[in-house]
DNA sequence: ATCATATACTACAGTATGTCGTATTCAACT
DNA sequence: AGTTGAATACGACATACTGTAGTATATGAT
C-alpha cells in the first residue's frame, strides 16, 4: 500500500481542482479561471507559488515546454478521492474504534431504502 | 446542535488524556504524571501552558483552590470521543458524499457476521 | 515580612498556508 | 547579438497553531 496523497483545502485545493478542470494548466490560465471565479484577485505569483508548492507535493507534475511550465495533476480526480476517502476513513477507524463502526452503521441503516441497497451493490462490486 | 469540540493531538491530547485519567488534575500531577510516562522530561511550564490553551478552548476548565487552579475535563472521555466521531463522520460525507457511504458499507460489510449484528444492535439502539 | 511555589506573561522555533515583491532567466524579436 | 517581455526562481512576511521554556509576579503559608 503506498501512501496515500495528503489531505487539501483551501487554495490548494482550489487550484487543483482546477487543474483538473483544465486537464492541463498554466499558471496564467489557473490564475485567471479562480481570479474570475472569486471576488479577491491575487497576484499571479501567488498562484505560481501555490503550484510550485503542489509540485513539491506531488500533487502535481511540472513540464517545462518553452519559458513555461505545464501543470497536470499526478492522479486523476477519481482516484485522488477514492485514495482520500479510504484513508480518512482507515483514520476514523484507527482512532475510534468501534465508535465509528457504529457510526458507520447507524449512517448506512439511517438512508432510504433504494439508495441503501444500491450503495451495498456498489460497496459488494468494489 | 451545538459545535463539536475541536480536535485535539499530540501534546495536547497526552495533556487531557491524563486529566480524564485523574478525574481532576493539576500542573504538578499531570506534569509528573506525563514526565514519567515519557522519555523527554519537559519544563513544568510547558504542560502550563498547554493546560491554559486547553482550557482557552474550553477543553478543560480551570478552578483556583487556594494558590493552585485546578483542571478538570469539560466533558468526559466518552462524550468527547463521541461528539468527535459523529463530527469526523460528518465531515466525511460532506467531503465525500457516496464515495463515503459505499466505503462504510464496504467496511461494515467486511466485518464477520456476528460483530457486525452487533455492532448494528448498537446502532439502533441509542 | 519572608519564602517557596504556582501562575502570568512573553517569547521563540517550527510548520503550514496565503500572499507578494524582486531578481533572474530565456525564448523570441529586431 | 542585443533587447525585451513574459515566466519563473527565490525570498520574504503575515497569520495561525503547537511545542517549549524563561522570567516576572502574585500569593498562601509560616
Amino acid at each position: 500500500m503506498s501512501a496515500p496523497p495528503p489531505p487539501l483545502q483551501g487554495l490548494e485545493l482550489a487550484v487543483v481542482e482546477e487543474v483538473w478542470r483544465q486537464g492541463e494548466a498554466t499558471v496564467a490560465t489557473v490564475a485567471s479561471a479562480l481570479d474570475a471565479a472569486a471576488s479577491e484577485r491575487r497576484a499571479y505569483t501567488t498562484y505560481l507559488t501555490v503550484l510550485r508548492r503542489l509540485d513539491a507535493k506531488s500533487i502535481v507534475v511540472r513540464q517545462r515546454r518553452g519559458k513555461t511550465d505545464h501543470y497536470t495533476a499526478a492522479l486523476p480526480r477519481e482516484r485522488y478521492l477514492e485514495a482520500r476517502a479510504e484513508a480518512e476513513i482507515a483514520a476514523l477507524v484507527e482512532s475510534f474504534g468501534d465508535r465509528a463502526l457504529v457510526h458507520f452503521a447507524r449512517t448506512i441503516e439511517t438512508l432510504d431504502p433504494a439508495r441503501r441497497a444500491a450503495l451495498e451493490e456498489l460497496a459488494r462490486e468494489s
